[in-house]
DNA sequence: TATGAATGAGGGTTCATTCAT
DNA sequence: GATGAATGAACCCTCATTCAT
C-alpha cells in the first residue's frame, strides 16, 4: 500500500476545474457520515450518497481515503475555529464569558455535531501523525479564544475542563443544570486583573 | 461432484485441546487491538491474529461483532475500576491525593493504554445505547473514587477536568510539565473540611 | 469427503440405547425445518434448535447431513404412505373416492406440509440418487392406492394428475373452487366395469 | 503498519475490460448452477465460477443474492415463455398437438433443464412472495399457450396433468414408452368443436 | 452416552481502488 | 473532466464436522 500520492495530508486540492461547490459538499457530507456512523462507517460510498454525487466523483476528488479523511478534517477545523472565534464576539464582562462557556457545554445539537468531530479528530490524530498536527491546530486555536480572556495557562486549564464537560454532557441521559456546569466553570476562570477585561484586545485572527 | 447435491462443506480437521480462559484472553486481545487500530479496526480477524486463536474461535465465543465489542468494553471498565480504586489506596493526605491525580494524567503507557480506551467507550456509546451504562458505569465509579476525598460535585468537576486533561496529555508531543498539571488540579481540589482528609473514611470496595 | 461410513443412506439407526423418542423427534424437526425453510436451512444447528436438542445430539444420532436428511426423507414417506393409505379407508363408492381426491388437491395446511416434502424430495432426489429410491418407493406407494381403485394405468394418470394440481394449488393465492377440481378429476377416474368398484379388495398393507 | 489506522483494504490490480452483456451470462450461469447444484448450491462463488467472472462481479451486478436468484427466474420464465409458444407454431392438427405434448413430458437434456429449473421456482415461489408472481406468470403464459387449442379450463387441467408427468418422467429410471404417455394425454384433449382444430387462430404474440 | 468446544471452509456482502469510456 | 464498470481483499457470520470430556 503506496498511499498512492497523497500530498501531505492537508494540502493538494486537485482538480476545481468547475463546479468547485462539489468538492466541499462532498467534505461536508463526509462529516455528516462521520458524525453518524463514526470513522467506521466513512467510506466512500456512504460519503458519496450523503453528498448525492456518484461514487466515482468521490474517488475523482480525492486521492484515496485518507485524504478524504484528512481533508474532512481540515475543513472541520477550520470552520470551528471560525465559530469558536465568534462565540465571544460580544463577550464583554466576565460574567459574559461565563455564560457563554456554560452555553458551550450545554449540547444543542450543533454543539452535539462539533463536539463528536473533536473526539473522533482526537481520536484519529492519536494514530494518524498527519491528523495530530490539526488536532493541535484546533486545540491551539480553542486556547487563544479563550487566552482573550484569561491567561494563557489558565487557558489551558479551562480548555481541558470544557473538553471535559462536554464529553460529559454527550454521554449525560437527562439535560444538566446550568447551575452546576457554571458552578464547575466559574471558579476556573480567574477574577480580572486591575487590567480590567478581557485581557487582551485585538488581534484574535486566528491562522 | 459427490455423492449428493448438498451442501459440501467439509468440516474442521484438528480441534485444540479444550482452552478454558480463551473467552477472556479473546477480550483482552481485543482491546489490545482497539488501542492500537481503533474502532475501525476492530475486526474479528485482527482480534482472532492478536489472540493467537483461529478465526472461527472469536465468532464461536461470542455472537457477534458488537457482542465482542460490548463485552471487551465491560471487561475494560471492570478492570478499570478496580485499577482506578486502588490508585487511591495509599491516599492519606491532600497533598498525596493530588500528587496521584498528577501521575494520573501523564502519561505512562499503561495510563494511555487506559485512556484511550476509555475516550473510544465513550464515542462508542454515542452511537450504541447498549454501550452507554458501561459508559456511565464507568464515569460512575470514577467519580466515586475521587469522592472517597471531595464532595460529589466537585468530584465531578475533578472527573471532567481530568478527562479533558488526560486527552490533551494524549495528543501533546512533548511531555508536559508536572508543575503545570499540578498548577491546574490543585485549585480543583477542596480544602479539607473540619472533619479532617479523607472526607470518607473506611470502606470503598467497589463491589 | 468420504461420505463419513453413511450406511446406505437410509437404513443404519445407530445408537438408539436410550431415549429412543429422540432419533424421531429430530427427523420429525428436521422435516418441520425443511418444510419451513427448505433445503437450503435444512442444518444441524436449525434441526437441533427446533428440536429443542443440543447441537452435538443431531451429530451423535446421525453420521452426517447427508443421512439425516435421507432419514427424514425416509421417514416422510413412511408416514405419508401411511396416511395416503388410510385416507381410502371409508371410500366404498366412485363418488367417495372423487371427493377424496378432490379433498387431497385442497391445500389444508397438513397437506400443504406433505405436498411441500414431496416436492422437495423430488427435486433433491433429481441430484441424489441414494434418495431416489425413496422418491420412487413414494411414487409406487401412492399409486399402488390408487390402483385399489382404478386400474394401473389410469392410477399412474390419476397420481400425474394430482400431482400437478397439487402442486398448482400450492401457489394458488385465492382459494380453488372444489367444482374446477372435481371437473379435472373425475373423467381422469374410470367408470367402474362390471365387477364392481372398488376393482381390488384385500390386501393393502403397505409393509 | 501503514500512515494510518485506516481500514487497510488495497484496492483492485487489473479490472478487466468493459464487458457488456456480462449480467445476463451471469444469468445464465445462475440457472446452470440451479440445475446442476439445486438451490443449495446457488451461491455467488458458484455463480461466478460458471460464468467465469470474478467473485465481485456478481455482487456488483446484482444487490444481492436473493435479487440474482429473482432476476434469474424471471430469466427462465421469460425464454421458456418464448420457447413454449414456439413448440406449438407448426401445430395445425389435434394429433399433432397431442403429439407434440407427448414429447414434451419425454425428457430430452433441454426439457429437464427447464423442466427442473419450474419446479425449482415453484418450490422457491412458496417461500418468497417475490417469486410468486414469476411463477404465476410461467403458469399463465403455458396454459395461455395451450388455450389456444382447447378450452380455458382443459387448458389449466392439461397443464397439470402435464406437469405431473414431467416430474414423473424426470424421476423414473427407464425411458417412458410413448404411447403410455399417448394415452394419458390424449384424453384430457378436448376433441375439436364444430369450429375446427386450432380454436382461436391467428395471433399468438405471447405479450 | 451424550455434549460443548473448537476449527477451517465457505457463505453473503462491502469496500477502496483502478480503468475504460 | 467525470463516472460507471470492474475486481480482489477483507468483512461478519454460519456451518459440518471432529474431539475431549
Amino acid at each position: 500500500m503506496t498511499h498512492s500520492g497523497a500530498r501531505d495530508r492537508t494540502g493538494g486540492r486537485r482538480p476545481r476545474r468547475h463546479d468547485p461547490g462539489r468538492r466541499i459538499r462532498i467534505l461536508d457530507a463526509a462529516l455528516d457520515v462521520l458524525v453518524e456512523r463514526g470513522m467506521t462507517g466513512m467510506t466512500h460510498r456512504h460519503v458519496a450518497a450523503r453528498a448525492d454525487v456518484p461514487l466515482g466523483s468521490v474517488t475523482y476528488h480525492f486521492a484515496g481515503l485518507a485524504e478524504l479523511q484528512a481533508q474532512a478534517f481540515a475543513r472541520f477545523v477550520e470552520l470551528q475555529t471560525a465559530v469558536f472565534e465568534r462565540l465571544f464576539d460580544d463577550v464583554g464582562t466576565r460574567e459574559e464569558f461565563v455564560e457563554v462557556l456554560v452555553d458551550l457545554v450545554h449540547a444543542s445539537p450543533a454543539r452535539q455535531r462539533s463536539a463528536v468531530l473533536g473526539f473522533e479528530l482526537h481520536l484519529a490524530a492519536l494514530r494518524d501523525p498527519g491528523l495530530r498536527v490539526l488536532a493541535e491546530a484546533w486545540t491551539r486555536s480553542s486556547q487563544e479564544a479563550l487566552a482573550r480572556f484569561v491567561g494563557a495557562e489558565a487557558a489551558a486549564r479551562l480548555d481541558a475542563l470544557l473538553e471535559g464537560m462536554i464529553m460529559h454532557a454527550l454521554l449525560a441521559t437527562g439535560p444538566r443544570s446550568r447551575e452546576a456546569a457554571r458552578a464547575a466553570i466559574d471558579p476556573a476562570v480567574e477574577r480580572p486583573g486591575p487590567d480590567g477585561f478581557p485581557r487582551t484586545q485585538g488581534e484574535h485572527h486566528v491562522r
